[in-house]
DNA sequence: CGGTATCCCCGTCGATACTG
DNA sequence: CAGTATCGACGGGGATACCG
């Protein structure tokens, strides 16, 4: 745990777990739903396992999480405690989109992009059955520049290498642009239409895949 | 500043500003109204002058604070970003009553706790012009036990010698049970009852007294 | 009152390797 | 998949003294 602040003010006591660097990061991926200590690693991919690990504990010895194992299955999950610190989250990350001004290009992070986008896909908004979206990003290093999302019924995955099925649309797309899309920032029309994205394949594909993914930061920032 | 998340989510970018030890104290206490150095200072007795002051530059850097001077007169005041901060602040604060259980004898502190009455005196309750409280505190260390604080129409001041003006009324408490009926975790008419706390002088006085000091912590975890 | 300067320690964190 | 072990650096921040 943090040191103490030798407060009894109650946002003091709250920032004795929260001051120290990732905690509240890892109840963010909580809130989103990650469970296991490899999703929340995708999410976190800066942060190495053994501090994870500590994190989980102290969040655990909180009162916050919750180890629930069931037969080789672990899972971590919110307690009360734990699913009341969504507000706390909503209001760091409202006041975020508001006022942190320009991403960095430090910030911009093709991996940790498509993760994002490929655990909020909007099934139901999708004309078809098995859809393979590939994306090209200029502006991003080398050997992260191609991805696929393999999107089935059941589920969606990311790949970083081709997976082998036919590709059924492509989007090429300025890193930064689709993730300044992504947080709310930007519209696809506009980036469509100035060129810093581009779709290509069928039209019907092409006309209906900005709803394909339905960004819960674009949600925050316009409600 | 803190190291960078690398993460687009503005809830890191949020957590990059406030993930440092004592920034978020430092915005509740402008939040709560302090303007000068030495206001804030009394408001974080542990910490140090020079980290207040780094504070201050990061805070400023960042946009959430703007240092007004005015002649030799030195104001730090929150900018509309740091305004909105407040909503982070209140979220933190809620969670903190709600979940942090019950406070450490580190935590308690009657300098502390005076400052913060002091500031939160509700003057049109009081049914006297001026008004000397005098405050003995059992379980707090020597040197540290006896408090008074002289209400005027004007200023409310803290002091921890006798200011020479007749007392008014004396409080005698326990300081975690004055600490919990300022949290709002306690009745004054329960901790009364119990002989926790006392208190002596005219009726009418001794009435209202629970009356004068209006906790904003106590009115957040009831609301 | 409103800060800065300095010093040093200790703990956090990052990196990497490794295990059941 | 789900972590633990180890290790080193680096810098945050606590304490104290001091200045305009």
């Amino acid at each position: 745990m943090g040191a103490s602040y030798h407060q009894f003010c109650p946002v003091a006591k709250a920032m004795e777990l929260f001051d120290e660097r990732w905690t509240l990061l890892v109840v963010r991926e909580l809130v989103l739903g990650s469970e296991r200590f490899n999703e929340l690693r995708r999410g976190l991919p800066r942060m190495s396992p053994s501090l994870l690990s500590t994190r989980l504990h102290q969040l655990t010895a909180a009162g916050i999480v919750r180890r629930v194992t069931d037969g080789g299955d672990i899972r971590y999950v919110l307690t009360p405690a734990g699913r009341d610190l969504e507000a706390v989250v909503d209001a760091l990350g409202a006041w975020g989109s508001r006022w942190t001004g320009r991403l960095g290009d430090e910030d911009l992070d093709p991996k940790l992009l498509m993760w994002d986008m490929h655990r909020n896909v909007d099934r139901s908004a999708i004309p078809q059955d098995r859809v393979v979206v590939r994306f090209a990003f200029t502006g991003a290093p080398r050997g992260s520049r191609r991805w696929w999302l393999v999107i089935t019924p059941d589920e969606v995955d990311v790949c970083d290498v081709d997976p082998g099925f036919e590709e059924s649309v492509a989007v090429t797309a300025d890193l930064r642009a689709l993730t300044e899309i992504w947080r709310g920032e930007r519209q696809w029309s506009e980036a469509l239409r100035s060129g810093a994205v581009a779709i290509d394949g069928p039209v019907t594909l092409r006309r209906s895949l900005p709803r394909w993914f339905a960004s819960p930061l674009a949600a925050q920032s316009s409600g």
